[in-house]
DNA sequence: ATTCCACTTCGCTAATTCACGAAGTATAGA
DNA sequence: TCTATACTTCGTGAATTAGCGAAGTGGAAT
């Protein structure tokens, strides 16, 4: 019971679902999930550690940059909990339109990335 | 997503989830929910009208009682949901205590339960 | 070694949420 | 019509959470 709370808790938040969405079929580095929800560093850090915590995200340390991505393993259960998350959203807007800008951030050169998640 | 999101935040409450399972193939009245739940009748009244607007639940006025039950179309969209959570917490310990409880609050009659919940 | 960069942790504030009791509504029965 | 019962709504306090900036950590590059 504990664990699902968890789940739900970390799925109770537009950013963390829109992050876990993201992550769809692809790793993506800290510095770029900023870039698309245009948070502060700290805040975007914090709700990756809670989706991380709830199981929903694994990282990987390469060098300077922290990648974050789905869980590998597909046959675990957390599959079926995010295989639910992707079959209620698939049709939605916002994740449609996050998608578009996310085809533009990923066209960007990791190291030119700093710039523009300050702005 | 609002919706989505309106789902994952009526999820996210140990006494909700605790809710929407034991209405598993039942109706309850509110009076047999605060008597599982040991809250105060406002505080479950809350819960039922959160769980109800996110539509993972549906209401019946009989005289003086409210009954409470699953979404009578099994077809509908939130039943992929509401088998998500059946299928997450089959084997909770928490759950299955309450099934007891249930038994026993199932076999007392309406009209002697105001005293039960008060205590 | 030192500096820079990507990210995390910490400390704070504002907003949201959970719980309660008191007051209100609606129905049943005397 | 009056009272009792079942539930809901409202107002309030305590606890949790989302956001930020400042300070801290650790790897890379000069």
């Amino acid at each position: 019971m504990n664990e699902f709370i968890e789940i739900t808790k970390a799925l109770a938040d537009p950013n963390r679902v829109r992050t876990l969405m993201a992550l769809r079929g692809r790793e993506l580095c800290v510095c770029r999930i900023i870039g698309l929800l245009q948070l502060a560093p700290s805040t975007v850090s914090k709700h990756l550690t809670l989706l991380k915590q709830a199981g929903l995200i694994e990282g990987r340390k390469e060098g300077r940059w922290m990648h974050y991505s789905l869980p590998g393993d597909k046959s675990s259960s957390i599959w079926k909990t995010i295989d639910w998350v992707f079959s209620s959203l698939e049709n939605s807007p916002e994740i449609k339109a996050d998608e578009e800008r996310l085809k533009k951030i990923m066209s960007i050169d990791l190291d030119n990335l700093t710039q523009i998640y300050k702005k």
